[in-house]
DNA sequence: AACGAATTTAACTATATAATAAAATAGACT
DNA sequence: AGTCTATTTTATTATATAGTTAAATTCGTT
């Protein structure tokens, strides 16, 4: 779990690697053509899709020499889901807080 | 902008620093109650919580020989933002291939 | 001034990422 | 078999993180 939440969030910590995410979007892709609109090389986008696909956020299948990269919803909706848990504990307190300082109003007026 | 969410994305990718996170939201903490319940030292906690500051999602405040740690939400809020946004845009993409499927069985059939 | 507490900095080691260039695989096609 | 295409692997370099211990810094207090 924890392991999960620490490889897609460090997964996510890139910019082209969160681009190429953007683009999967829109549809599946073969690594060369991820890779296109790139200024960097090839090897170096089959690393970040590796980096994506431990992280689950992707998942890569091979048919015949090519491999499609397709996005994968599961891992980011758990880390959306930590950060939603974790603004709404922040709404939990804020609403304590905010009860407690009416308390203090009627107290001390 | 992309190098804050690099940070940001970056920062949550570590447990530790996510459990700091989640202590802080509770309340305020000086450095070396934030460390307490963690078996590393005080240095490396230290290191984490520049790498938090780095990415603005806690903010250091020194009083006395005090430094005060506190949470602040906007970093993480454009995190979640972009995540969000990322969902929509899926949305939005399986409804257009919805609407593509439909057009096509009118079609065809 | 001196002591002790709170925190950082320095020096060091290990590991992961980011990138490159070049070589190696693997599959399709002639 | 040989060639072209798609992709990965290897070797290499640079940088960042994660951790340690030990020394330095900064304040508050006596």
């Amino acid at each position: 779990m924890t392991q999960n939440l620490d490889q897609t969030f460090a997964s996510l910590g890139d910019p082209t690697r969160r681009q190429i995410l953007i683009m999967l979007l829109e549809d599946d892709m073969a690594v060369t053509d991820v890779a296109e609109p790139f200024d960097i090389s090839l090897a170096a986008i089959s690393k970040h899709l590796q980096i994506l696909t431990r992280a689950g956020l992707i998942s890569q299948e091979k048919r015949g020499r090519v491999i499609w990269c397709k996005l994968q919803m599961h891992a980011m909706r758990d880390a959306a889901i930590w950060m939603e848990s974790f603004g709404q504990l922040e709404q939990v307190n804020l609403d304590v807080f905010e009860a407690f300082l009416k308390d203090q109003t009627i107290r001390f007026d």
